[in-house]
DNA sequence: GAATAGCCGATCTATTTAGTCGGGTATTAC
DNA sequence: GTAATACCCGACTAAATAGATCGGCTATTC
């Protein structure tokens, strides 16, 4: 499991999608405006999302892309996955002596954590990231609310 | 938070460092032969580390490095911060007309995952990868010995 | 049939990664 | 006190990757 900027692209694309999904194909160009990434680098990030069958295309005039499925069901591991194309964590592949040592030992605790990255991006879900933003934002209403209450009488403020 | 090669190389190392913590000060040379990791690299890797203080060096022959602190004290999201020096994340870092529309919205859902991100390695420390390992090592030889059970009489097997 | 917007591949540049080199300096052993 | 070890440091370089550019194609809509 990688993490880059290429992933990052990715995934905040990907949320651009999400956050829009209701009006209709969104086109590259509005993203690419909208996030800052030139058209062509998402052309290519694209090109992978969608053999993912992560996003499907709609082609032509009021085209552009839309999520292949439900913002729940698309996880961010699948997205960085798709882009972030993984090479082998393991200098000893081919080492003989390797497999039964210390350095075998090392290797084996690292792609152990790794996995459980792996595990940890595939449990959060588009939907869910939009979702928890919106928990926090109702929260500091929240919060302000409380704020405004301290300037009543103290009987009611942990009330 | 960026998990790239830099990041595996300096974990895999400060694991090796945990493993053999025991055996006095650990040579970046061993380090490099048991890594496959260019001792120069590592000696870079480790300026860093050594200044954010998450190993000590000891100079002169049978010198070499030792985790600055117990295992159990130094995390993942540690390690990964002091080689990987983070990039700000957000496009619109200078764009006016960002603070309040779509653009920044995204943006935030990116930084959101990604603290949700950087908290998770927050809470990794070498100590638990290994002792991870040495449980799942445990049930490995467990799980064989029920294999050996399952020739013996039915009424055993699931006692 | 013109405009839109996805599709595709080749190419190019800047940055980052990973490694190299050539020096130091502190410490230990002889 | 001198030789060996191993950290320390900065500058340099080769290779890989990121990210952007260009040019042309294809499907769809109006």
């Amino acid at each position: 499991m990688r993490l880059t900027a290429k992933g990052r692209y990715a995934v905040t694309a990907m949320l651009d999608l999400a956050v829009n999904e209701d009006n209709g194909p969104i086109s590259l160009a509005d993203i690419s405006e909208r996030q800052g990434i030139s058209l062509s680098y998402l052309e290519q990030l694209f090109a992978k999302l969608r053999r993912s069958e992560l996003v499907k295309s709609v082609r032509g005039p009021g085209g552009g892309y839309q999520l292949s499925r439900n913002a729940s069901s698309i996880f961010v591991a699948q997205i960085v996955d798709s882009v972030d194309e993984l090479v082998d964590a393991t200098r000893c592949a081919g080492k003989a002596n390797c497999n039964h040592g210390e350095t075998c030992l090392t290797h084996e605790l690292w792609s152990d954590l790794s996995s459980q990255i792996h595990q940890f991006l595939s449990d959060i879900d588009l939907a869910s990231i939009i979702a928890k933003r919106e928990v926090r934002e109702r929260a500091a209403r929240q919060h302000l609310k409380r704020d405004d209450v301290i300037r009543m009488p103290a009987e009611e403020v942990e009330a």
